[in-house]
Order: structure tokens, then sequence, then C-alpha cells
DNA sequence: ATTCATGATTACTC
DNA sequence: GAGTAATCATGAAT
């Protein structure tokens, strides 16, 4: 309404245009009348303007038929050039039409961030470079898998929420779009619209658009980065290592009892065979020592249990060797090192691996081994025959290793039943400390 | 919901 | 830097 009034002031008298008007406008003579008649023209003018004032006060119909009645009026070209002339000088056409902005730097940043996350662009393996630097930072591959896919699922999540919207509002702003054109188009029949001043609504609407975008871009990368984070937290999360996994260390713990401190040759092989890393083996060997030593009753049926084992094993290996003696020449008794023992899972095992120590599991330790296995399987054997409480102390695992002060003490004496592959005073070299 | 088990973290010592 | 002890935080069992 304002800017009609202001048209309106501007034709009731004032200097339009350039022109030289005196005591009103210079409008072309209007279906060729020679404008002998000022005065009327004034008034035809004045009349037209209060009408098109007034025709929003009008209800539709009534609006309608004055609109039809205007757009057939005999002034009304004339009114239009005017008009035309006046929008021109007044540069409200051109205007902001060359407003062309550079692409917004931070939009830019959000397009990239979302290519990189796999979010826009051309679908791909899914969590890309986070989801492979965090394959390659956590422990178990198995759980990386799990989490990894987890992390797919919802990247794929968001993509597709976002690719939807991203089309929805696509496909407002066109419809919007061509609503706004076709309106412009039609109101230019009735008001000086150019072309020019459509391209620019046109691209004012897509301004509107494309900050939505923006917004939802932005509440999108957002949510990724949520996710990452809530990804990476879950990396820091604790998970229970497998069973196999605690197994391994259980029986490497219980078989190196009195001196349960791996070597770092042997966290590095136990956390192969675990599946784990050598800072969760440490951990757990840390936790484990502590754990044991704050309450060994508590674990003696743990301790038990892998000393049966671990007993077991050893019969298996005292009867593969006896054999081996036997269909052995004496002459080379278990001289090879892949032929002396088999012992899954028991403590053997980490003996048998290259260790800078000494604490191999080769050449002439073999007969004291088989027979300190011996040893463990007697022990067993007469221990799970009638076992007492810790108090008793014939219990299977006494701290033997522990010293007053409750830590381990060197493994000096160690009892034959803790560990198989130890010969009675051989000194633990994986003693790191 | 509670309790227990357990992996991880932190502050500290040696 | 490795280990200890305390603690946190979470998963699993109840």
């Amino acid at each position: 309404m304002d800017e009609q009034a202001r048209i309106m002031q501007t034709l009731g008298g004032v200097n339009l245009a350039g022109h030289s008007v005196q005591g009103g406008m210079a409008l072309p003579p209007p279906h060729g009348h020679d404008g002998t008649d000022g005065d009327g023209r004034k008034q035809d003018i004045g009349d037209i303007l209060h009408q098109i004032m007034t025709i929003t006060d009008q209800s539709l119909d009534e609006a309608q038929a004055k609109k039809h009645g205007l757009n057939c009026h005999r002034m009304k070209p004339a009114l239009f050039s005017v008009l035309c002339e006046i929008k021109e000088k007044t540069g409200l056409s051109i205007r902001g039409a060359q407003e062309e902005d550079p692409p917004d730097p931070q939009l830019m940043r959000l397009d990239n961030m979302l290519l990189a996350e796999g979010v826009a662009g051309p679908e791909k393996g899914g969590g890309s470079a986070a989801a492979a630097a965090a394959a390659a930072a956590s422990g178990s591959p198995t759980d990386n898998s799990i989490e990894h896919s987890d992390y797919r699922a919802k990247l794929s999540q968001i993509r597709q929420i976002y690719h939807t919207e991203l089309e929805k509002y696509e496909q407002a702003c066109n419809e919007f779009t061509t609503h706004v054109m076709n309106l412009l188009r039609e109101q230019s029949r009735t008001r000086p619209i150019s072309p020019k001043e459509i391209e620019r609504m046109v691209s004012i609407i897509h301004r509107k658009f494309s900050s939505i975008q923006m917004q939802l871009k932005q509440s999108t990368c957002e949510a990724v980065m949520i996710l990452r984070s809530r990804f990476l937290d879950a990396r820091r999360k604790r998970r229970n290592f497998s069973k196999q996994a605690t197994e391994i260390l259980n029986e490497y713990f219980y078989s190196h009892l009195s001196n349960p401190y791996p070597s770092e040759e042997a966290k590095e092989e136990l956390a192969k065979k675990c599946s784990i890393t050598v800072s969760q083996v440490s951990n757990w060997f840390g936790n484990k020592r502590i754990r044991y030593k704050k309450n060994i009753g508590k674990f003696q049926e743990e301790a038990n249990l892998y000393a049966a084992k671990t007993a077991v094993n050893a019969a298996h290996a005292v009867a593969a060797a006896v054999q081996n003696s036997q269909t052995n020449s004496p002459t080379t008794p278990n001289s090879g090192s892949s032929g002396s023992f088999n012992l899954p899972n028991s403590g053997d095992m980490y003996m048998s691996m290259p260790n800078p120590n000494g604490d191999s599991y080769q050449g002439p330790q073999v007969g004291a081994n088989v027979q300190s296995q011996v040893d463990t399987l007697r022990h067993v054997i007469s221990q799970t025959a009638g076992y007492n409480d810790a108090l008793g102390g014939s219990s299977m695992y006494s701290p033997h290793g522990m010293n007053a002060n409750g830590g381990w003490q060197d493994a000096t004496t160690p009892s034959s039943v803790i560990s198989p592959t130890e010969g009675p005073g051989s000194v633990h070299s994986d003693t790191s400390n």
C-alpha cells in the first residue's frame, strides 16, 4: 500500500520522470483525444487510481469486475507505460538483479563434508574415512565389523533422509517458482513486470530455498558428526572379549601364576591369538593380577579349572612324548622343535615361540618339561581327589608367587602345578619388572 | 532395577 | 614405561 500511495502522490503532481509537467500529468492523448479537456483527463486518472486503491477493500467478485473494467479501460495502456517508466527510473526492476552472490563458503564446506562422509554424491562403501579410521584403531576385528556395519547402516539412513528431504525441497522450490512465475506473468498484464524482474524474483526464491537447503545440509552434517562421535565413543566402550580370548588369557595367566607378567613378545602373541591389541592384553593382565590378588579365594575354582585343563594337555603331551620316544630312535630324542610337544591351548604354546629370554621350550629343556608336566598331572590328580579351600593350605593354586606385600615375588620356587612348562626351579624369563 | 563382572582409564610409584 | 590400585562405565545376569 505504501508504494501505491507513493506512486499516487507522484502521479498527483510531482515532476514525473523528468517530464515537464504543469499542473499534473502529461499523458499521451488516449484514443486520439487532442488533449483539450485536461481537467477531464485528470479526473479520469484520479478515478482509476482511486479504483486501484480501493480494490483491495472489495469482495472478490467486485474486484474481479473492477479488474476487468480497468483492463479494458481506455487509459490502461497509457497508465501502464507511465508505471513502466516510473519503475525504470526508480530502479525498482533492476535493483539487485545483478546480485550474483559468490558461492557461500559455509555452503561449500557443508557440501565438501557431506561429500567426504559419503552422504552427498555417489553412494560408496559407507562410512568412508571415518569408519576406516575407526576400524583401524579399534581392537577386535569382529567387533569392528559389527560397529562398522552399524555405522554404515546409520549413515545410509542419514543419507536416505537427506536425499529425500533434498528432493522434496527441490520439488517445492520448482513448484513455488512455477507458481510465482505464472502469477507474475498474469500480473504483468496489469502492472509493469519485466522478464528481468521475474528472473530476479526467481533468483530470490532460489536463494530462499537454498538457505533452507543449507539448513538441511547443516542438520545432516550435525547428524553425521553425532553419529561419528557416538561411533568413536563406541570404540571406547567396554566390550567383553570373546570366550576364546578369555580362555587363552586365563590359560596363560594360570600357567604362569608364579609370575604372570608376559613379555612383550608374549603379549604380542597373545594379542594376535585373541584378536585384541597388546594394550588390551596389558590391561587384562593388570586387571587380572590385581583382582586375583585381592580375592584369591574367588578365583580358586577358575584356577582349578584351568589347572585341570592344563593337566589334560600335559597328559596328552606326556602320552605323545612317550609315543614319540618309543617310535623315535634313542639317538635322536625329540630333537625337532616342531615335533616336540603338541600342547594346544596350554602354557606351552607361548613358550614355544621365540623368546629372547630363553623361555623357549625346545632342545634340552624338553625332558625337564615333560617331567614338569608329569608332575602337574600327578599333582592335579592328587589334588582333585581331595580339594580344600585356599586357607587349608592344600589348594592347587595358592599364591605361591606372591610375597608378603601382596606382590608377586620372583618365581624362584614355583609350584609344580603353576606351570607345566616350567621345570622345577626355572625362573620365568618374562619377568619384565 | 539391581548386582556383578569386566574392560578401560587415571593417578601414582618405582 | 610398566605396573599397581582405585575407579569408572558398561554388559550381562538376576
